[in-house]
Order: C-alpha cells, then structure tokens, then sequence
RNA sequence: GGUAUCGUGGCCGAGUGGCUAGGCUCAGCUCUGCAAAAGCUGCUACAGCAGUUCGAAUCUGCUCGAUACCUCCA
C-alpha cells in the first residue's frame, strides 16, 4: 500500500503536507455534516461525496478509519449575530411540525440522497440534540477557564481574551485587527461584550419549543460548540483530520478550534481539508440565491435550466472530474460530457474479464498504476487519476480489438487496478445492471434472430430489430466477436 | 469598504520553470450491409502589460476581470 506516500493539503499550513496518523493505522476523521431543516441541494452533496472519496482511499489504504459526521438538528441560527431563530425551529413553525418531524423528514432525505450517490456511511453519525449534556460540560470547563462570560441566561465566548493567548484566526488567516474593527453594522449583538464573540449556550425564548434544562436555565446550544463536544467524545481531544466545506472556515471552524483550545488546551485536528463550492454561471450555489439543485431535479431532469436529466453516477463522475479543493461549475453541456465519459468508461469495465492475453505485452500497466497512485496520493487528486484510468481505458480497447497485447499477470492486475479505483475508491457503480441471466438469453435469441436476417441480407428487419431494442433502451453493437448489448436509460 | 482566491483551447477541467493532462464536442480515416461501439489522425490554449531567466501558462510587480468570505449556507 501507499499509505506512506500520502500528501494532503491543510488549511492550518496552506500547504501539502505528509499524511502520518497520529496512531499507526489509525485514522480519526470528522466531518461536518448537514442542518436538517432542509433538502440537501447538490453543492451539499459535493462535500460529501468528496470526503466519501477521501475515506474510501484511507481504507484502501489500509488504515482503519473512524469517520464521524454530525447531523445538527437543533442550535444553528439564522444568522450569527446569537439573536436569530433555531433554523429548526423556524421551520417547525412555518410547516405547523414538531422540530423533531422536521429533522426527520430531512435527515431521511439526505440518508436517501448520499446512499443514491453511493457514499458509504460514516462510522458514527452524532445528532446535536442526542449531546446536550457534553455540550453544556464543554461550556461549563470553558466558563471556568476563563474564557467565556454570561449575560442574561446566554453563554458567550470571549473571542477577545483567547486571542491574546493564541491565534484565533489561524485557519482563515485573517487578519484580526482588521476583524474586530470591522464597521459593517450588524444587529441584535447588544449583550456582547465584542462584536466577534459568539454563543456557546443560548437562552430560549419563552415561545421557543426547542429547550434544554441547564446550569443557567432553559436554553439550546450554539451552533459550533457540537461539533467540538462530539468529535472530542468520539475522536479524543487530538485527532487526525477534521473536514467541511470552504464557507465554514472563517466562522464554524474558527470558532471550533477556539472552543477546543479553551476547553482541552488542545487544537482538535492535526489536518483541516476543505472542500470548494459547486458554483451555477460562476457564482456560488446556495439557497438564498435560488440557483440551487436538489439532487432529485438533477436526475429527473425537472429543473429550468436542465435539458434532462443525469443520473447519480453521472453526476458524481461529473464532480470527481474536478479536483475537491476547486470550484466546480455546473452545466448542462459539462454534465453531458460527463455523462458520455462515464458510460465509455463503465462500458470498457465490461471488458476487461474477457480480454485474450499473450505471452508478450505490449501495455505498460506498472507504469498505468504508479501514475495512478501519485495522483491519489497527490492530494486525493481525482481528475489526475480520471484521466490515467482513460489510459487504461483505451489499454483495454486496444487490447480487446488485437492492436495491442497483454500476458496474463498483467491483466491480472490491470483488472485490480481498474476495479478497485474506479469502484471502491472513486465510488461509481455500474448503473442499469439489470440485465440477469434471462435477460441475457432472451437477447441471445434475438440476436440469433437478427443474425439469420442480416446473412439473408434482409436489413430491413434487422435494422427493425436493433431500432426497436433501441427504443426500448438496449443498445446493439455488432462487433467482430458477435454482437453485444449495453442497457442505457 | 476590508480580506483572500482565481482567471487555461468550442465546453468542462488538470498541471510541472523547458518534453501537446484527460473527458466531451468538431473534422477526417479504419472497421461495418448500414449503424453503434472501438481505434487512429487533426484542432497546441494558458486575461493584459512589464520584469526575473538561456527558457515562464508555471516566479515577481502592476492593470483588468471574476468569485468567495467578512451576514445563515457544504
């Protein structure tokens, strides 16, 4: 295995970094996961199609990897000024549902939308509302530290304080000066002693239904301090990487790493990977600009500015042709190129069980795996090792077509090669893989049909026969071994 | 306004100081009854200006443009 060869980009560093577990075939990683008070819209699902990718290659690698991804189903406000509304709350509201209906419904969508992506499931998948109680010690040792302060039932951090014993923006690489003297005029921060202090425990509202007991009174957590109560139980208080998307840096994860320090006097990860932003025309897909997707409008197609639809498959290929720290843009003609790649690349799979081998060959496969594994190990650099699995993709034809050749240890491990990149790392799956036994005798005898009409030069009905397969989604190629089929949508 | 990041061929997207990534599209060819598939060939780009260098898309500076964050967002 590779492992050793592993380079990552962290954000603490802004650079490529050696991969080393801080215990020896261990990997401890968390990521931060949705707020279920909505449908995950396909930038979402980037991320963590992204971070699937990077946790199949880790137990490719050898490692066993704990993988914790937090669900938030309570304590991620409107806004950040600690005033706003429970996002879930809200939502209960306005759909008349109890908040925990709410996060259901939502939590079962993006269930149903990472498994139709094919992402495996992480480890150990904590609910915010499943750890008040780790969340109200958390804010209780910060409170005796030192470094956070109470006002009217709220619990803030005092931004301020930390800061003079270590680096508050370490991630961002902001400036903090600049931060706090800030003019943007920003409301409901009245009981705030600095404008960059931010809620550990919030006091509910009497109308609030979303209410925990605590030390000082009825209240919700804030938003980061769950992710840093639940890594922290599930991962320790060091642990080796901690992911989300870019748009968390400044604030959630900035905030986190102040909570742990303050807490454990320990900053959580070693490595912070962040994913870039799915973008629509160049800008960024977000909900408040109404130019996002929901997976379920990509694959069916039922969205204004899609031609048709694209199934999961073709969609995931489609993102791992971009590198995870890019953004990506979005588009019809980029999703069908994709979609076109993809079906070459799975129709080639097909072919490799079958390929002739010979005494000699003419293919380089050592040659194919070690570019293929530099470029994984390069940063999980999944366009790179795209473009090489095309190398053994055009390997495979010209070997199936006699062009070129291959001894039988080669093919053995161009088929492991092949197999274990494009299925268990990169994750893509055969898609229509209907066809069974019957199916395939069924079409047997068609061909044997179509066959006899085609040696009695009657094309009118063998080209009937392949139009008519054709319309029904089962797509004929006459080749010179006999003809094949592939099912398309 | 502040702070970052980025600007690559028809489209999407990698990239190292010097040796045409790859996918899709397009044109031609081979194969085929015709298709499809596959293979081969062609299309050699790097925002602009200046500098460093024997040599820069890759380093430096400036200009222009785009985006992100600073306010909920993966």
């Amino acid at each position: 295995m590779q492992k050793q060869d592993l380079k990552i980009y962290n954000t603490l560093s802004r650079e490529l970094e050696k991969f080393e577990p801080i215990h020896e075939g261990h990997v401890g990683m968390y990521v931060c996961g949705p707020t279920v008070y909505n449908n995950a819209h396909l930038g979402n699902c980037r991320t963590y199609i992204s971070f699937d990718v990077i946790y199949r290659y880790l137990l490719h690698c050898g490692y066993k990897v704990r993988y914790v991804r937090n669900i938030t189903d309570a304590g991620h406000l409107e806004n950040d000024a600690d005033e706003g509304e429970d996002k879930i709350g809200k939502k209960a509201k306005l759909e008349q549902l109890e908040p925990m209906e709410i996060v259901q419904r939502y939590t079962l969508d993006f269930h149903h939308v990472l498994e139709l992506f094919n992402t495996i499931p992480p480890s150990i998948e904590p609910t915010a509302t499943g750890h008040i109680i780790e969340q109200i010690e958390m804010t209780k040792t910060i409170l005796e530290n030192g470094f956070a302060y109470e006002k009217n039932g709220t619990i803030y951090f005092d931004v301020e304080k930390f800061s003079k014993q270590n680096n508050y923006t370490i991630l961002s690489g902001r400036n903090l000066d600049e931060l706090l003297n800030n003019t943007r005029e920003l409301g409901g921060q009245e009981d705030k002693n600095g404008r960059l202090d931010f809620a550990l425990w919030i006091k509910a509202k009497p109308e609030s239904i979303m209410r925990w007991q605590s030390p000082w009174g009825d209240g919700f957590p804030g938003w980061h301090i769950e992710c840093s109560a639940m890594s922290s139980k599930y991962l320790g208080n060091e642990f080796d990487i901690h992911g989300g998307g870019m748009d968390l840096i400044p604030t959630h994860h900035t905030n986190e790493v102040a909570q742990n320090i303050a807490c454990h006097q320990k900053s959580p990860a070693r490595f912070w990977i962040h994913t870039n932003m799915l973008t629509v025309n160049g800008q960024k897909m977000s909900k408040s600009l109404g130019n996002s997707f929901l997976p379920l409008e990509l694959f069916s197609g039922n969205h204004k500015l899609l031609d048709k639809g694209y199934s999961p498959m073709t969609v995931r290929f489609f993102m791992l042709q971009a590198h995870y720290r890019s953004t990506l843009d979005f588009s019809n003609e980029a999703l069908q190129a994709a979609e076109k790649g993809f079906v070459r690349l799975m129709n080639t799979m097909k072919l490799i069980d079958g390929l002739k081998t010979s005494e000699q060959t003419t293919s380089n496969v050592k040659l194919l795996t070690s570019n293929i594994y530099d470029a994984m190990n390069s940063d999980f650099n999944s366009p790179i090792v795209l473009a090489h699995l095309f190398e053994g993709v055009r390997m495979i034809n010209a070997v199936h077509i006699g062009t070129e050749k291959i001894s039988i240890e080669d093919k053995n491990s161009l088929s492991k090669l092949m197999n274990d990149f494009v299925f268990d790392i990169l994750g893509l799956k055969e898609e229509n893989a209907v066809n069974t036994d019957k199916i395939d005798g069924l079409m047997q005898m068609i061909f044997h049909i179509r066959n006899n009409a085609k040696t009695n030069k009657d094309f009118k009905t063998s080209d009937e026969i392949r139009d008519e397969l054709k319309r029904l989604g089962f797509e004929i190629k006459d080749g010179k071994e006999g003809t094949s089929y592939t099912i398309t949508n």
